[in-house]
Order: structure tokens, then C-alpha cells, then sequence
DNA sequence: GCCACTATTGCGCATTGCGCAGTAGTGTGC
DNA sequence: GCACACTACTGCGCAATGCGCAATAGTGGC
């Protein structure tokens, strides 16, 4: 199985969590992730993740300089992504649940 | 959230899981599945599902006419199914555990 | 100056679940 | 006998989304 596909779905619920321990920059989300456990996350990915919350209104935006590099795009939650972070969770919670009850007779 | 896009991936594990049990033919599948909590799973989607596990080797298939309707293809795991059910699943709970443990602050 | 690391954007591709239409067999009610 | 519901499978095209890759660009070390 390709964890690329289980990532479908999910990375925006996981980037959601990410956020909402702090704000962070694209670059940093993917390292969070990565330290996380979801080693194979592509940049790109996250990227984009980042801009259609943002898009769908879930996240707040701002820019900082950086004394290490570039400009940082700093990305937070508001309102509507804490609520969608937490209907998010419940979807999952009640799905992966299913998933490990189906996978009961399976032997670790 | 869309549950839609949780599937993404994960059909074929659950598939498997249900095939496990027991051989089953794609509306008996479906009605399993629905049956485990998974009940928005579209039936083109397990059809479709079936037929690409078949084509990748994963099943065994046959065909077995019916009293209440039209003949029903049965499909079944072989070997490679099998083994393929074991990696997956371990890719699921190593997978579900990162989840887990990114929303352990979010609140139930 | 070249390279490594940081940081973001855009483009096009592949996978996969779904909606919908079509085909077809069986049994029920009128 | 005919419409309808349920069973059962196939095929087509669409939409969402993660990824690879290239491009751009700033900073600091050698």
C-alpha cells in the first residue's frame, strides 16, 4: 500500500493539528510533519494544502522577514479552521475506528 | 471534512479486510461494508476496486449463478491478497497511530 | 563565485472514488 | 402482461488531491 494515497484526505486535517499547537511557515509545517512520522510528505503538497485553507477562510496569513533566508509566510488558524480542525478530528476519529474494527481479525 | 477523500487509499485495505472473512461478490461486498460503518462507499467504487485488485493479482474470481438474480462474481484472496492485506494493514496502524498522536490535544 | 540551505510558487501528471447511464435477471402486485 | 423493485455488473467521464520537477530568490560558508 502507498502512503501517498493514505495521505489523501488527511493532510489537511494534519496540517490543521500542526497549526493549532502554533503558527508556522510552509517549510516549518513540513518539518513538523515529517518529525511527526509522515516522513514522505512532499513539499508541494503541504504547499498547497496551505493555500486552500487559507482559500476556503480556515487560515489567517501574514509575512515575516527571516534573518536565516527568505521571507517567512506565516499561516495560523482562526475561527473557522479551529471548528473545521475539530469537526475534522471527529470524521476521522469515527473512521479510523471503523477501519481498525474491520481490520480486527487482521494479525499484527 | 469529506469522508469521500478518507477512502482514498483505504478501500482496498477495507476490501481485503471484508474478503478475508469470507469470499464475496461486489453487491455483497458493498453491503458489508456498508453494513461495518463505511456507508457512504459508492458501489462503482468496490466494483472498481475489485477489478483492480483482480488485475493486480491480489484475487481470485469466479462465477456463480444465482436463484435470486443475475450470476454473481465471486472473488476471494490468494496469496498475494493475503500478503497484501498483512503489509497494508501495518501501513494503516503505523499511519493512524502518527494521526492519533498529531490530534492527541485536539479534544474529543 | 559556487554551493548548500532556506522558502515559496506554478505546472502538469497519476491515482482513485463517485455519479450516472446502460444492461440484465428475478419476483411482486395490479 | 406489465410496471416496478431489487439484485448484479460494466463503462465513461469528472473532481479532488498528493507529487515530481523546475523556477525564483535570499543568506552564509568555503
Amino acid at each position: 500500500m502507498d502512503s501517498t494515497q493514505l495521505l489523501k484526505g488527511v493532510l489537511d486535517l494534519a496540517v490543521l493539528a500542526v497549526l493549532a499547537e502554533r503558527d508556522g511557515y510552509g517549510y516549518d509545517v513540513v518539518r513538523r510533519l515529517r518529525e511527526a512520522g509522515l516522513e514522505d510528505v512532499g513539499d508541494a503538497s503541504v504547499y498547497g494544502t496551505l493555500r486552500r485553507l487559507f482559500r476556503a477562510g480556515a487560515l489567517t496569513s501574514y509575512v515575516v522577514a527571516s534573518d536565516e533566508g527568505p521571507h517567512r509566510k506565516y499561516y495560523g488558524l482562526n475561527d473557522v479552521g479551529r471548528s473545521l480542525l475539530d469537526s475534522s478530528a471527529k470524521t476521522w476519529r469515527s473512521f479510523s475506528n471503523i477501519m481498525n474494527d474491520l481490520l480486527k481479525e487482521v494479525p499484527s
